[in-house]
This record gives C-alpha cells, sequence and structure tokens, in this order.
DNA sequence: CGTCGCATTGATATCGCTCAAATCCGGTGG
DNA sequence: CCACCGGATTTGAGCGATATCAATGCGACG
C-alpha cells in the first residue's frame, strides 16, 4: 500500500539523493531543519518520540516503499525522530524542490495529497484502536480495518513484537491475547498472518 | 488553530452550502457515499466508529474553525461517521468542485495540502499520547504539546469528560488523576484551563 | 422546584504490566 | 559438525492502575 505510481516517482527521483542507513542509525532527530521529505526504499524505519526519562515511543512505523515526514514539508523542523530498524534504503527529496514541484504540477499536487490523506485516516484509525480498552479488542479492530479481504486476514509485517507496539500492548500481553483467542476460536494463525474466524452474529465491517 | 486565512475561505465560501444541525444530528454516516468536505463554523462535531456492539469510538473532536473529513477528499465514502455534539453551522463543500479548484489553483492546493499535514502531524502525536501507559503521564503529555506558551497552559475545549475520551481514560479516572497531580504540585488548574508546574530536573520540550 | 448533566469521591474487580524463566530458532565461530 | 549466542516466542505469578459500579453535590434551565 501506499506505493506511488511509478510515473511520478519518476518525476522524483531526479530531485532525490538515495543513501544506505546501517539498524540504529538516525535518518533525522527531532528538532533538526526539515530540509528534506524521504522515501523508504528498502528496509524498516521507525518514526518515534522520547519521554522524560527516554521511553521511546513509536508513532510510526514506515514500510519499504512509503514516504515518511511528509508532514515535515509544512515545518521549519523535524517534529521527530527517524531510526532504522533494519538496514535502509532512503531516497530524500529537498523540501524546497518538491513544493516548487507541487506549486508547478497540479496533477502531482493532488497525488500528493492523496498520498498524506491516506496517511491522516490510517493514523485516526490507530488513534480508534488505541482507544479501544482490552487487547482482544484492539486485535479484532487491527484485523477487520487492517484485514484484507472478505476473511480478514492481516499478514505481519514483522514479529509479533512490533506488532504488540503498534497496538500499544507488551509483547507478552499480545501473546496471550492471540493464544487466548485462537484457543476460543476468535482467530486463526497461520503461517505469519492472522485470520478473523466469521462469528455468528457479527456482520463483517 | 488551523482557522483558514481568509482570503481564500472566500474562494471557497461560493461553493459551500451552509447548514445549521442540531446536537444529535449526523452530518454524514459511515458507508455515505462522500460528496462533501466540511467546514465547522460554529459549534462542535465529533467524528467515531461504532464497535460491534454499538460503542462509539471518537476518533476526532472537530472545533469550530476546522475542517472535518478532508481525507474523504480521496475516497468514495465516508470513513466514519459524524455527530454534531453541540448545535452546529456547517458549510459543506462538494468534493469536486474542491478537487477543480485544488487542480486549478496551486497556491491553495499548497495550503490545503498545509491543512492537512497539520491534522496528521496531530492525530500523530494523539498516537504517541495514547501509547502512554499511565494517565498522569497522558495528561503531562498533552500540556507539553498542546500547552501554549512556557508555561504550557493548555485550554479545555469543553467540558473534563470531554477531554477524558480524547486522552481514552474514563471520565472518573481522568478527575482522580487531575486532583492527585493538583495535590502533589504537578499542575495547576484555573478557570478552564491546566498548567504544567516546572519540575526541577525536568527540561522543557 | 424538579430534573438533567457535569463534577467528584468511594469501593471493588479486572486486565495488563512487570519480573522471571524456559524453549525454540537462525546465525556464527571453533 | 557442534557448541554457543542473541533474539523471538511462550508461559507463570503477583501487583498495581484503571475500569466499573455507585452515590452525592452542584449548577443550569425550564
Amino acid at each position: 500500500m501506499t506505493s506511488p505510481r511509478p510515473e511520478w516517482l519518476a518525476a522524483l527521483a531526479h530531485l532525490a539523493v538515495e543513501r544506505t542507513y546501517d539498524a540504529g542509525e538516525a535518518v533525522f532527530r527531532l528538532g533538526a531543519a526539515a530540509r528534506h521529505v524521504h522515501f523508504l526504499a528498502e528496509g524498516r524505519v521507525t518514526l518515534s518520540r522520547f519521554g522524560p526519562r527516554g521511553e521511546e515511543v513509536a508513532i510510526h512505523a514506515a514500510r519499504a516503499g512509503e514516504f515518511f515526514a511528509e508532514a515535515s514539508l509544512h515545518s521549519e523542523r523535524y517534529h521527530c525522530t527517524a531510526v532504522v530498524a533494519r538496514p535502509a534504503l532512503v531516497a530524500s527529496i529537498p523540501s524546497d524542490e518538491l513544493r516548487a514541484l507541487l506549486r508547478r504540477d497540479a496533477e502531482f499536487a493532488m497525488q500528493w495529497l492523496a498520498i498524506v490523506s491516506r496517511q491522516l485516516r490510517q493514523a485516526r484509525t490507530r488513534v480508534e484502536r488505541l482507544c479501544l480498552k482490552g487487547a482482544r479488542e484492539r486485535v479484532r479492530h487491527l484485523l477487520l480495518t487492517e484485514g484484507s479481504g472478505a476473511a480478514h486476514r492481516y499478514t505481519l509485517h514483522g514479529s509479533v513484537k512490533d506488532l504488540a507496539v503498534d497496538l500499544g500492548l507488551t509483547h507478552e500481553a499480545l501473546y496471550r491475547t492471540l493464544a487466548a483467542m485462537e484457543r476460543e476460536n476468535l482467530i486463526l494463525r497461520e503461517e505469519g498472518s492472522l485470520v478473523l474466524v466469521r462469528q455468528p452474529g457479527f456482520p463483517g465491517v
């Protein structure tokens, strides 16, 4: 998802500077001047902020094929820190050149707007999920909203631990919840994906 | 915040249809054809979705002067339900006309993009907040991120109950937390606003 | 003056967090 | 080939924070 159409990725390609990053490296840090918007070609990057005592809080996990820090197009400084979780190939586009392109090319601007809008919807869906109280409800919500097809199959991107962070749970709680839900025949776990078992009286979304 | 510049609000005015809504009325419902983007001139509107048993989950509370359902510009149907919390005056702009305007006017498109980007950042900040475990941490985070000025003063928009929903807490838990934090001299409550008391050893953000 | 909703506080139960430990797995080096 | 290692996975036990249920005061509004 969010895989950009090639025709206008090409429009950006000659503006971008590519670079590889090792795991643990920072692409940018909170407070730094936001001079680039980034595209993650390969690997994994997590956007996070840090609490007063240094607790890391993940606010977004960029996947290969996604832009990240798009919101920084309109702000002076980065509002979070981007750390590479798995060795990554990142294409960085200078903000001012991207701004110029957006102003010049209305069609491109519409597509860029579509990307940001989708991210907004995803973020709001995640807010909705985090407002649910129980771990089971969050898992159900995840499958209903992110699962593909009528069977609501959700393919794991990374480890279960990563998913736990995404759901705002500890990995222990998630493991237990998944085990319990499978025991009660609410979900199925198979080869890196979760499937929602259709419940009688629960119409799909 | 998010108050649109008059010059281009005017550009939208002649496209919009204004209407008043009573509390409890729905501006649109999940699944309906997304033919309009909305601007809340007065009142309060909450965007929410419903769990399998009808539990309402608030995903956004639009304030006067904000657009809502901007993300629906790029989707066929609404992804949530907008219910009026307080009597509201809503200006609805036909999606296709707005799309045409975005395509025609690059400057307007940039400003629209800025609005959506800001909403994205706000949503991500809220995700970050909801990932914090304790109620106190969430309150602290709220004041640090949404509070204005060096004193981090946060002005309540509506009742404390509303704030509790925003923080993903029950109102009882929030009342208790606020009382405890005030008792411990961590915050001050004064006339509809919360102020963070600067703690030694806690550098501001 | 009664009613309704917000604000507030108390008592109890539950769920997830924390600490702890065992197993499994892929990779690495001898 | 095998021993070892680190990280993911899984399960256990106990505690604490928040949800839940309940009750009261208070102010607005008809």
